[in-house]
DNA sequence: ACCTGAACACCGTTCAAGT
DNA sequence: ACCTGAACACCGTTCAAGT
C-alpha cells in the first residue's frame, strides 16, 4: 500500500492522516508538543493545509477526544461481551479492568477526553461520552437485578463507580500511585460496590 | 500600599507577583492562555525577566501546583477542625465538602496539580501532594477506630475515598454532570464508605 | 474542492549588556 | 543580584492565489 511516486497536489485523505499522526504524537509526546505545523511537516503538506479540515487546533483535539470515546466504548463492550453472561462480578471486573487499561495507557488522551476545555459548540464530545455512560448504567441495572448491587438510581450508582475508576486512573497517571497499588485499590473499590458476594 | 511613582529597575518581589498573576490567569482563562510574556507585560517588566525566577514555563506551572496543594491542605484542615471532634460522619462530610469545593472552584489548577506532567525533577510537587494524603489517611484511621469505616489498610481506604471524590470533581469540571447531581453522588459515595451509620 | 506561500501577531528561551 | 533588549527558532491563523 505504498504512496505514489511524487506526492500529488491533493493528499486525498489528509484529515485521517492528521488524526492518526496527532494521536500518536499525543500519546508519545503529550498535548503541549502537538503542533499543527509539525504534523503538516511530517505528513508532507503545507502548514496551512490542516486549516481546511480543522478550523483551529482545538477542533483537532476535540476530534481526538471523540475518537477516544468511540474506542473506549468499543473496548468496554468487547471486554464485557467476552465475560460469562451469568457471572455479574466477572462482568463487572472485566469492564473495570478494560476501563483502567484504556485510561492508564494514554494519559494525555484521557485528559483531552475529560478535561472539558473543548470548543464552545463541542456537543459532539459530550455526545460521544454518553455512549460509555449508557453501557455502564446498563451493567449497573444488570447487577441490581441479580442482587449483586445496592438498589437505587442506576445512573447514580454507575456514575459513582465510574468516578471511582476515573479517580484511580488519575492517581496512576499523575504518578501518585504505582501499578501494583492500583490493582489493590481497584479490587477494594469493586468489592465495596458488590454486596456480600465477596469478603471485604 | 501604592507602588512607587516611576517603577524602579528592580521589581523587588517579581517572583511573588508572577505567581499571583499566573494564578488568576489560570483560573480565569486556563493554562493555554497563560503566557510568560503576557504576565511580564501585565506586571511591567521585560519579557525576559521571568526567566530569572523560573527556568522555564513548566517551572512556574509546577510552583502553581505546589501552592495549590498547600492551599488545599490548609482548607481541608480548617474544615475538619471546624467540625465536632466526636462526630466522625460530620467530620468526613466536612472534609469531603471542602475537597469538592476546592476541586470544582478552579478546574485548571486541579488539572495542573494532578496531571503529572511536571518537570523531570519535580519532587517538590509530589512532596506537596503527600500532605493532603496524610490528612486523609489520619481521618480514615479515626473512622476505623470509631467503627464508622471498614477495617483494612487505612492508606488504601483513604486512596479509594480520595479517588472517588477526585473522579466526581472531574465529571463536574468536564461538564458531564451538574452541581446538583454532584451533591447526590457525593452523598451516595460517602454513605458507601460509612457502614450502617446511615440509611442507604 | 483542496492546497500553497507569504504575511501577521504572537510565543519560549538565550545571552550579552546594563544598573 | 536582578533586569533589559535584541535575537533565534518556533507557533496558530488568515487569505489571496494556484491546481
Amino acid at each position: 500500500m505504498s504512496v505514489s511516486e511524487e506526492r500529488p497536489y491533493h493528499h486525498g485523505r489528509l484529515r485521517e492522516a492528521l488524526l492518526e499522526a496527532a494521536e500518536s504524537t499525543l500519546r508519545e509526546h503529550g498535548q503541549d508538543q502537538l503542533s499543527l505545523r509539525k504534523l503538516a511537516r511530517d505528513i508532507g503538506v503545507s502548514h496551512a493545509a490542516p486549516g481546511r479540515h480543522f478550523p483551529d487546533r482545538q477542533a483537532l483535539l476535540d476530534a481526538l477526544a471523540v475518537a477516544g470515546f468511540e474506542r473506549l466504548d468499543r473496548e468496554l463492550r468487547k471486554a464485557v461481551a467476552a465475560a460469562p453472561a451469568d457471572d455479574f462480578p466477572a462482568r463487572l471486573d472485566a469492564a473495570v479492568a478494560a476501563y483502567l487499561h484504556f485510561a492508564t495507557q494514554d494519559a494525555a488522551l484521557l485528559e483531552l477526553m475529560f478535561s472539558g476545555k473543548h470548543r464552545p459548540g463541542a456537543e459532539e464530545v459530550r455526545a460521544a461520552s454518553e455512549a460509555g455512560f449508557g453501557l455502564m448504567e446498563g451493567m449497573i441495572r444488570e447487577g441490581q437485578e441479580s442482587g449483586h448491587l445496592e438498589q437505587g438510581s442506576s445512573e447514580q450508582v454507575g456514575m459513582v463507580l465510574f468516578a471511582t475508576m476515573q479517580g484511580i486512573a488519575t492517581l496512576v497517571n499523575g504518578d501518585m500511585i504505582g501499578r501494583s497499588q492500583m490493582d489493590a485499590l481497584v479490587e477494594r473499590a469493586v468489592a465495596q460496590f458488590l454486596r456480600g458476594t465477596r469478603p471485604a
